[in-house]
DNA sequence: TGAAAAGGTGTAATGGATTGCACAGCATAT
DNA sequence: ATATGCTGTGCAATCCATTACACCTTTTCA
């Protein structure tokens, strides 16, 4: 039943030569000949040999790996950047390894421990919510093993990094709205101790100031980007003495159920109220309206990182390789009142 | 720098005793006492002990990591089957590790032999459109190692799968159209040489006879499952001579992609044309009008297969097992005219 | 022509965990 | 007292690929 796998033992002992031989001639070593090695290519063909990479992991220290860790795979997100890094690794002959760390600090550690007892050659991770302390990714850049960050970063940590200008994806975002009329625009900003959302909040910000539009701290409030949270947001928003005419949320999601609720009560959006997204979500272009979103080149952003990492790989790591991706508005109908 | 990873050895030097014991007490073996274990367990922790995976898979031939091969991971179907694999595997110790096909069958074979070559204790597929020829995963099979398919499968193969019924996914669908009114009822096909699509032919077939509704051939065209393919579908069946009032659709992109083409030319949903999609994607519930679709059950398909994987490797496989799970057609506006 | 350099291959150790077999110590049974 | 059995450990081989080092052969060049 169970098949008896080929070894380099077993090439070697039909081509009369030594594993050894075969290890080196299977491995393009210079000191081999060339018709050695062809010899040995075709006898790997015919006995169907398929290399142990366990046992070469074993031996070198570590695998074709990459450890990736996630929140949640089933988030289009995460999801595309995990196609953009599986694709770009694979051509280097890598395979990808996937941790959910389910926003929590203490799953992510856990998750940290198995791939490196997995012996991973590194990690692509973004980081969760909780993630204030980052003795566990230390401890895998100690380990000299590459670690590469996307979308959510951390200050406390010194590793190459891609992520998409935030700030000015907010920025371009504002600066939308107020050409398009707006002119009291609220911000429904994500967990603001996480820096993605800190910086889109500050481009909300600037982009008020240099237009000389008026900013008031009370129309910006956190909410969890989850499309329930939606709905209390515009609640909230909607009963302060002068009420918002757009709103430009940092989550899709969450706008997502703003613009749910807004409807419900019947008020016409774009025409009296604008709305701007954050992600540029699969859903958004089948929205009725059809939601302005920025888009965060998900899967150009996992193809960066693996590149970083590869490159990590052949030169050791710069930790202060920062690709930051130009993020993209995408202008639909919800920000584009008729008249 | 990089640090001295402690072994079993180390462990045993500083227990005055030998590997064999150290590993055979990690392992809980019975004849270890109790009080060794303990020391071990303890020295173990003290000196940072972390087992090297890879030794002990070269060792046992097989390692702790499940290999998935599903045509692309940013699909969210199948990012929330892996998100319940993941989660479930994790329960017994299992990492996965995962490869998309792009629905080519080349693709496919090569991720079955890189997976092999990784060691995996087994393999998790939806197969490709593509694979008709199954031998590349007769081969996983005949080394002994589980092979569970999940949504898509292949007659050709003898193997544990989970699917949803397709069949009564559809002929709900069908009989809640029926029940609403809509009497000429058509169908957007999948790629028919695909069984899911096929067996959700059937069921529609099916529902209409049961309810001597009259079925037209030519009221049923095949066509990609995306949002492109929606507009040219929708045009080729609204000129026949007599038109569709009601569309079933094997895919929710198909259905999106078809409702924004009738709404651009003016036909109101669900009054005049009735829509039911297939798959329940994040999209179809914030759509306008919300897509009435049938609930894949993703999440829990991945854990049931997660499930069956363990199960195979505990007691062999049993290839005769065959999971189905009962579909759930959510009704929402798109298929409810007022009247 | 002799010596150094380059080319080609084998020997044996290595990486870390697992496990069949052997054996020592002690207890119970006869 | 001898036999039988159980408990608890150690020895050494094994899984497979890699590679430092050594050795022999051939080429190159003063």
């Amino acid at each position: 039943m169970k098949q008896q796998k080929t070894t380099i033992h077993d090439i070697a002992k039909a081509l009369n030569t030594t594993a050894s031989t075969v290890s080196r001639a299977l491995n393009n070593h210079p000191r081999i000949s060339q018709k050695t090695k062809d010899k040995v290519a075709e006898m790997a063909r015919k006995l169907g040999y398929e290399p142990n990479t366990m046992a070469s992991s074993l031996r070198l220290g570590h695998s074709k790996i990459i450890g990736i860790i996630v929140p949640y795979v089933d988030r289009i997100f995460f999801s595309s950047v995990i196609r953009g890094i599986e694709e770009q690794a694979r051509k280097h002959g890598y395979n990808v390894i996937i941790c959910q760390s389910h926003e929590k600090l203490s799953k992510e550690i856990e998750d940290v421990n198995t791939l490196l007892a997995a012996q991973v050659a590194g990690i692509i991770i973004s980081i969760s919510k909780e993630t204030r302390d980052v003795t566990h990714l230390l401890r895998v850049q100690e380990k000299g093993k590459p670690l590469v960050l996307f979308d959510r970063t951390s200050a406390l940590l010194k590793a190459p990094s891609v992520t998409i200008n935030d700030f000015d994806g907010a920025y371009q975002s504002v600066v939308h709205l107020i050409k398009n009329g707006y002119q009291r625009i609220a911000h429904i900003a994500g967990d603001l101790s996480v820096s993605i959302f800190k910086d889109r909040l500050e481009g909300y910000k600037k982009a008020l100031r240099d237009h000389q539009v008026e900013l008031h701290e009370e129309w910006i409030i956190e909410a969890p980007s989850d499309v329930a949270a939606g709905r209390p947001a515009i609640e909230k928003l909607m009963q302060k003495p002068v009420a918002p005419d757009a709103f430009f949320f940092s989550s899709d999601f969450t706008a997502l159920g703003a613009v749910k609720h807004l409807q419900s009560i019947n008020f016409k959006i774009p025409d009296q109220i604008g709305i701007v997204g954050f992600g540029n979500d699969q859903v958004t272009q089948y929205f009725n309206p059809a939601l302005s979103s920025v888009d965060q080149k998900s899967i150009q952003m996992g193809d960066e990182a693996a590149r970083i990492f590869m490159d990590c790989l052949q030169h050791g790591s710069d930790t202060t390789k920062q690709v930051v991706l130009a993020p993209k508005l995408i202008v639909r109908k919800s920000s584009c009142p008729s008249a």
